[in-house]
RNA sequence: GCGGGUGUGGCGGAACCGGCAGACGCACCGGAUUUAGGUUCCGGCGCCGCAAGGCGUGGGGGUUCGAAUCCCCCCACCCGCACCA
C-alpha cells in the first residue's frame, strides 16, 4: 500500500537529514574546483515574497548542482540591514529600529528555512551587527589614507520638513517622498568616495565580464559615460571679475568654425559674479536654476537666455568676436560648464540661436547634400561613422567622418597650443553621507583645533548608541546628548563625532567578501579570500545594474588596493545572471465612484468575489505589490503544496531572465506533477517486474539522453527547458514496459536529476529505490555518449523545402542509399518527374529539389 | 530624442551552428475507471478544409536546395538613459 504524497513530513524530514549531515557547510579543500554561489542578499522587511523564492531557488539549483559535479560550494545568506524603512517603522509606532530590524530577521529565516536552500547558515551575518559594521568603518578608514574618501561641498536635495538629505531615488517630482516638501538643493559638505578616479578602468574593465548580460555591461558603460573632446579657452575681449577667458569643453571641435555664441551655466563662476553685481542677472539665474528642479519637465521646458554683453574672441578667426550668454541648459556639473554654441550642428543650440537670434553656420554637409539648418532645416547631426563633406573645415581632409575630424582638429589644436585633448566621464563621485540614524557611522572626528581626523583603528567599532528617539525629525545621532562629544584622538581637546552615517550601498559592496570569512577578525581573511574569491555565479534583479554592481565593483577594486582582497577579486562577479519577476493577476471591482478596489487571489473564484458573487476584472501580467493585492504568501504556498512545489513552478513556467505569472492552475500542475513522479517511484520500490531487454534497453537509451539534456539545460540557465525534459521523461517512465529493476535505476537516477530543482522529493525517491547515502551527496551522473547515438535514424525527406515523408535508416547509411530511399518514398510528390537535385544533409534531413 | 530588447497556437513557452515549427505545461474536448476525493489513466488539440490539400513564427521584401533563425525596410510593445556640449 503506498502513501500519498506528504510534502510537509517528507520536507521536514530531509531537511534534518541535512543538518544532521552538515552537508551545506563550506569547508575550504585545496584538493577540489570550488564555486562560489550568491544571490543578491534580501533587505529585511519582514515577509519573503515570491520574488525571493524565485531567486534563491535558481541559487540553490545551481550550489546543489556544483556540489553533485566536486566542487567545494561557498552558498551563504544574509541581511541588508540597515535602511530608512526601520526609521520609518520606529517613527510610525514608537519601536527601536533594531528590535524592529532583528524581528523581520528572525521572521524571514523562519520562513525561508522550509524551502530547503542548501546555505551555509553558520556564515549568517546581518550588516547592522557591530561585527560587520565595525570592519566596514575599518575599510573606509584603509581607503580614507589611501586617498579613495574625501570631503567636499556638493548640492544635494534637502528635505526642509525631515532635515536630512534625500537620496536622488528619494525625490520624486521634487519633492520628499515622504514629507511632500519641496526639495531644497543645498550646498552642503559631505563625504564622497572617489569612484569617478576609477572611471576609465571600471569602464574599460566591462570588456572582460564576458559572463555578464550585455544589457548589464551596456548600462553601465552609459552610465560611466566616457566622452573624448577638446578643453580650450575663449579669450574675452575685456576682462570680466578676474576672469580672462572661458574655458569650454567640446566633443566636436571640427565644428569650431560654425560658433556663433558661448553659453555659460547660471552656476557658473562668472555667472555667479555677475549676478552678485546686477540685480537682473541674479534674477535671471534664480529662474533657470529653478526650471531645472523636475527632471521629466526638462524635455519641453523651453531655452532660456541672457545676454550678458560680454564678447569673446574666436581663436582661429581672430577678426571675429562672439557674445556670452547665460543659458539654462547648461550644466554646471558636467565639462567646464561653458559651451560654444554651434547651432547648425546640434538641436539644442539651434533652438536656442533661433530663439535669440543668432546666426547658424554649416561646417560640413551630407556628401550627396542636405538641407541646410541656415535656411530652415533641423540642425544636421550625422552619426560620427558617416563621412560627411566639410565646407568650413578646422583640419584633416575636405571628406572625412566626423571622428576623424574630431581627431584632427584636436591634434592641430595641441600643436597650435590653443587646446588640449581630454577624456571625460559622466560618473560622478559617490556621496556617502546620510543624516541618519540607522546605519554605519562614519568612524571620524571634528576637532576645532586639528580638522578632521579619523577613530583611531583601536577605538573601532564607532557603536550606534540604543537609547535615541524618533518622536522629532532630523538625525538622533545629531541631537543625542553625549554620544558626539568626545576627546580629539590628536590633540585631546574638545571634539565632536561625525554623526553621518553610510549610505546603505556602502554596505552591500563588500558582503560577498565578508562572507568569505565571517567571523575572521579583519575585514577579511587572506586564506579564505583568496580560496572562494570569486563569486563563480550571482544571482540578482536587474534593478541593481548600475549602483549597487558598480559600488560594489568599485569596492572590490579599493579592498584590492588597501590590502584587503587579492588582485584577482578586482572584478568580484564572475558571472552574473538577472533573473525575471514573479507576476500575478491583478483582480479589481470598482467602488460607487468608481475607483478600483483590489482583491486577494483567495478572495476569488472562477472570476467572481466569492462573498458576492460579483464579476472582478482582471488585468494579465503584473508585478505583485501588495498594494495592488495581487500577492501569493510564499508561507501560505508552502504549506498547502510544500516547497517542492513552489521550486519547481517559479523555474517551470517561463526562462530565468524573464518574468514569470504565478497562477493557481500552475502551482497544483507542479504539484500534480511531483505526487505523480512520487507514486511512480513508489509503485518501482515495490514492483517485482522482471525484466524485458527491449524495453529496459530503451528506457535506458532514454535515460541517458534525459541525463545529457537536463544536465545542458541546468549548466545554461534554461531551467525551464531542464524541467520539460524530466516531464517528457516522467511520461516515458509511466508508459515505459521496461522490467522493475530497470525502471527503478532510471528514477532513482531521475531524482538526482530533480534534485537540485525539488531536493527533498528527490531524496525521498532516492531512499525509496535503494540509493546510497544522500541522494544531495551522491555524484551527478554523467551520460554515456554511447548511449546518445540510436542505432537506426528516422530522417525527414522535405520536397522544396516542405515536409514531405520520412525514412528510417541503419545509421551508417551511406548517402547515395539515402538518396534512392528518398526519393523513392516522396516519389508520389514528384508527380513521375526525376529531382533535379537531392541534398543529403548527414544525419539531420533530406531535401529533395524538384 | 538616444541606446537596448522582445514579438511563435486560446495562454506560458520549446526549437543547438540555417535543417521535421509548436517539445513540455496550462486551458479546452472526448473516452475509461472510480463515481464522497486536491481523483487517476488513455486519447485529441496551430488555422482553413468533408477530404486531398493549402496556409502558418508581428507586417513587407531579399539571400538560400531549405529561414522562427541571416540581411533590408516597416509596425507594436517593454526596458534603460535623457538639455552630458
Amino acid at each position: 500500500m503506498s502513501a500519498r504524497y506528504d510534502a510537509p513530513a517528507i520536507e521536514a524530514r530531509w531537511q534534518d537529514a541535512w543538518d544532521r549531515a552538515g552537508l551545506f557547510r563550506a569547508v575550504a579543500d585545496p584538493a577540489r574546483p570550488k564555486c562560489y554561489v550568491l544571490e543578491m542578499f534580501p533587505y529585511p522587511s519582514g515577509r519573503i515574497h515570491m520574488g525571493h523564492v524565485r531567486n534563491y531557488t535558481m541559487g540553490d539549483v545551481v550550489a546543489r548542482h556544483r556540489r553533485a559535479t566536486g566542487h567545494a560550494v561557498l552558498h551563504p545568506m544574509g541581511w541588508d540591514a540597515f535602511g530608512l524603512p526601520a526609521e520609518n517603522a520606529a517613527m510610525a509606532s514608537g519601536g527601536h529600529p533594531k528590535d524592529w530590524t532583528l524581528a523581520n530577521i528572525a521572521a524571514m529565516r523562519d520562513q525561508m528555512k522550509p524551502l530547503g536552500f542548501s546555505i551555509d547558515w553558520s556564515r549568517e551575518f546581518a550588516t547592522c551587527d557591530p561585527a560587520y559594521y565595525g570592519h566596514q568603518q575599518r575599510l573606509f578608514l584603509d581607503m580614507w589614507e589611501a586617498g579613495l574618501v574625501t570631503r567636499k561641498a556638493a548640492v544635494v536635495n534637502w528635505d526642509p520638513v525631515e532635515n536630512t538629505v534625500l537620496a536622488n531615488e528619494q525625490v520624486v517630482d521634487g519633492r520628499g517622498w515622504r514629507s511632500g516638501a519641496e526639495v531644497e538643493r543645498r550646498e552642503l559638505t559631505q563625504w564622497f568616495f572617489r569612484i569617478s578616479d576609477m572611471a576609465g578602468e571600471l569602464l574599460d574593465a566591462l570588456d572582460g565580464l564576458e559572463a555578464w548580460p550585455a544589457k548589464v555591461r551596456l548600462m553601465q558603460a552609459n552610465w560611466i559615460g566616457r566622452s573624448r573632446g577638446l578643453e580650450m579657452a575663449w579669450p574675452l575681449v575685456e576682462p570680466s571679475h578676474g576672469h580672462e577667458t572661458i574655458p569650454v569643453y567640446t566633443t566636436r571641435p571640427d565644428t569650431l568654425l560654425g560658433a556663433s555664441f558661448v553659453g555659460i551655466s547660471p552656476d557658473h563662476p562668472l555667472a555667479r559674479a555677475l549676478a552678485a553685481a546686477d540685480a537682473g542677472v541674479a534674477a535671471f539665474c534664480e529662474e533657470a536654476r529653478k526650471g531645472a528642479a523636475t527632471e521629466e519637465a526638462i524635455e519641453t521646458a523651453p531655452k532660456l537666455g541672457l545676454d550678458t554683453g560680454l564678447r569673446v574672441r574666436h581663436p582661429l578667426e581672430t577678426g571675429r568676436t562672439l557674445p556670452v550668454w547665460i543659458a539654462n541648459f547648461i550644466l554646471m556639473d558636467y565639462g567646464t560648464g561653458a559651451i560654444f554654441g554651434c547651432p547648425a550642428h546640434d538641436a539644442r543650440d539651434l533652438e536656442f540661436a533661433r530663439k535669440y537670434g543668432l546666426p547658424v553656420i554649416s561646417t560640413f554637409e551630407a556628401e550627396g547634400g542636405n538641407p541646410l539648418p541656415e535656411e530652415g532645416a533641423p540642425a544636421f547631426v550625422p552619426p560620427r561613422t558617416e563621412r560627411v563633406r566639410y565646407t568650413r573645415s578646422v583640419a584633416g581632409p575636405e571628406h572625412q567622418t566626423g571622428a576623424d575630424a574630431v581627431e584632427a582638429a584636436i591634434a592641430r589644436a595641441e600643436v597650435e597650443g590653443w587646446g588640449r585633448g581630454v577624456t571625460r566621464y559622466r560618473l560622478r563621485d559617490w556621496l556617502l553621507s546620510r543624516q541618519r540614524y540607522w546605519g554605519c557611522p562614519i568612524p571620524a572626528i571634528h576637532c576645532p583645533a586639528c580638522g578632521t581626523v579619523p577613530v583611531p583603528r583601536d577605538q573601532l567599532p564607532v557603536l550606534l548608541p540604543d537609547d535615541v528617539t524618533f518622536d522629532r525629525p532630523g538625525n538622533p545621532l545629531d541631537r543625542h546628548p553625549t554620544w558626539k562629544h568626545v576627546a580629539c584622538p590628536r590633540c585631546g581637546g574638545q571634539a565632536q563625532r561625525e554623526t553621518d552615517t553610510m549610505d546603505t550601498f556602502v554596505d552591500s559592496s563588500w558582503y560577498f567578501a565578508r562572507f568569505t570569512a565571517p567571523h575572521a577578525s579583519t575585514p577579511t581573511d587572506p586564506a579564505e579570500a583568496a580560496y572562494w574569491m570569486n563569486v563563480d555565479q550571482y544571482i540578482g534583479g536587474i534593478e541593481h545594474a548600475i549602483l549597487h554592481l558598480l559600488y560594489s565593483r568599485f569596492f572590490a577594486r579599493a579592498m584590492v588596493r588597501t590590502g584587503h582582497l587579492p588582485p584577482k577579486a578586482a572584478e568580484p562577479f564572475d558571472a552574473l545572471f538577472t533573473q525575471g519577476m514573479v507576476t500575478h493577476e491583478i483582480y479589481q471591482t470598482r467602488d460607487a465612484q468608481g475607483r478600483p478596489v483590489y482583491h486577494f487571489p483567495e478572495e476569488v473564484e472562477d472570476g467572481r468575489l466569492r462573498s458576492t458573487g460579483e464579476a472582478v476584472e482582471i488585468i494579465p501580467s503584473a508585478k505583485m505589490s501588495k498594494s495592488k493585492k495581487n500577492v501569493v504568501d510564499p508561507e501560505t504556498i508552502v504549506r498547502r503544496w510544500g516547497a517542492d512545489t513552489a521550486r519547481w513552478f517559479v523555474l517551470s513556467d517561463s526562462p530565468p531572465e524573464r518574468d514569470v505569472e504565478w497562477t493557481a492552475a500552475g502551482a497544483e500542475a507542479a504539484w500534480r506533477h511531483l505526487a505523480r513522479v512520487h507514486r511512480l517511484a513508489q509503485e518501482a520500490a515495490l514492483s517485482e517486474a522482471p525484466a524485458v531487454p527491449e524495453a529496459d534497453a530503451a528506457l535506458e537509451r532514454a535515460l541517458h539522453r534525459t541525463i545529457h539534456e537536463v544536465t545542458q539545460g541546468i549548466e545554461s540557465f534554461g531551467f525551464n527547458a531542464a524541467i520539460a525534459r524530466l516531464y517528457a521523461f516522467t511520461n516515458l517512465v509511466a508508459r515505459s514496459e521496461a522490467g522493475a529493476e530497470a525502471k527503478r535505476r532510471a528514477l532513482r537516477i531521475m531524482a538526482q536529476l530533480m534534485a537540485p530543482m525539488t531536493p527533498h522529493l528527490a531524496e525521498e525517491m532516492w531512499s525509496l529505490l535503494g540509493g546510497e547515502g544522500l541522494c544531495a551527496a551522491a555524484p551527478w551522473p554523467v551520460a554515456d555518449p554511447a548511449q546518445l547515438i540510436d542505432d537506426t535514424i528516422t530522417l525527414p525527406v522535405q520536397v522544396n523545402g516542405k515536409r514531405r515523408g520520412e525514412i528510417t535508416v541503419p545509421r551508417d547509411t551511406g548517402p547515395v542509399e539515402i538518396e534512392r530511399l528518398a526519393v523513392e518514398a516522396v516519389a508520389r510528390s514528384l508527380d513521375g518527374a526525376p529531382p533535379r537535385k537531392v541534398i543529403v544533409v548527414p544525419g539531420r534531413i533530406v531535401n529533395v529539389v524538384a
